[in-house]
DNA sequence: ATAAAGTTTCAATAAATACTGAAAGTTTAA
DNA sequence: TTAAACTTTCAGTATTTATTGAAACTTTAT
């Protein structure tokens, strides 16, 4: 395979799987185009890259930005903001995890908080709501805890012993 | 709060979180209704108490069904399918672990594979893209294993020793 | 074998989401 | 302080995705 082609597959395949992931098309092509260039590129560069507009590239820079996974880098002597990736893959899962958390876990928690909540009256159904979301809300609370503590896995003896055990 | 609030409210708002997952609105709704619902129900009633069409209501019972999350239930004397939600958390986790691995990550495998298998000639960019793929290509293949070995974690003495440890 | 009851499919349509591009805003070098 | 270079915003438009509903298909009791 040639390079261009390549590099052209890896970048709308990414863009494809990232809808998938509740990330945008152009989000995810951005970041791809990023993490296998081997310079910081100009918003102008991206645009020209992707082909793509000044609207759609800033809206998505700036989104990439807010979840720390893309950086603005300043040349001396140059006006214009050049972008870079995160490169260390380990500190790029810990970071979609987190804000995936956020924006997907930290919610759910807060609904399931307010109807698990009900006060029932010996109603069978009702009884089974509040038993239900309650396993829920417990679960999920679980579920967020164990994904914030294998963020920090890795950095610690046990996990690190895990880890070799495992593989 | 009144039940039938709480439990509009519960079903409404899996739905719209539903949709950030890359799992749409109705489907996410259906579970939602089903899990909390203390008897199975049929499609008439899933209808009619999510006030949706047949064809949608159909069309997403039968993608429960495939990601194994939903199941029929006969009952004697009766002609209809009645349909209920898996029960036991862990099982959906696992259930769901495996159907977003097969949809997100196997995909992405395979792209990886594809491109990282360039071979260069020593150009700067071409072998950084090779390098940077490659490096991606072992992450995610690293990531999938552990998310699989995760859904066994509790079945296991090891696993069970560290939830100790950890929580 | 028939028809009534139940279920599924899919083309057409609606709803949600992403993208454009022009206009407004900001920065900086002279 | 000015204007050229650069950046951001957002209303309108396009694209994508979900939903409807009617028609086709299947099942079962007689």
């Amino acid at each position: 395979m040639e390079f261009k082609e390549a590099k052209n597959k890896f970048i709308q395949s990414w863009g494809a799987l990232g809808s998938q992931w509740g990330i945008n098309k152009t989000m995810a092509q951005i970041h791809a185009l990023l993490l296998v260039s081997n310079a910081a590129l100009s918003m102008e560069e991206i645009m020209d890259d992707l082909q793509i507009s000044r609207g759609n590239a800033s809206m998505n820079l700036r989104a990439l930005i807010d979840w720390g996974i893309v950086y603005k880098e300043y040349k001396a002597g140059e006006r214009r903001d050049y972008f870079i990736a995160e490169q260390d893959l380990d500190e790029l899962a810990v970071k979609i995890a987190k804000e995936r958390s956020k924006r997907e876990i930290k919610p759910a928690l807060k609904i399931l908080k307010e109807v698990s909540t009900l006060d029932t009256n010996y109603n069978l159904e009702e009884n089974h709501f509040k038993e239900q979301t309650t396993k829920l809300y417990n679960f999920v609370l679980k579920a967020d805890n164990m994904l914030e503590k294998a963020t920090e896995f890795k950095d610690n003896w046990l996990g690190r012993l895990v880890l070799k055990i495992m593989n």
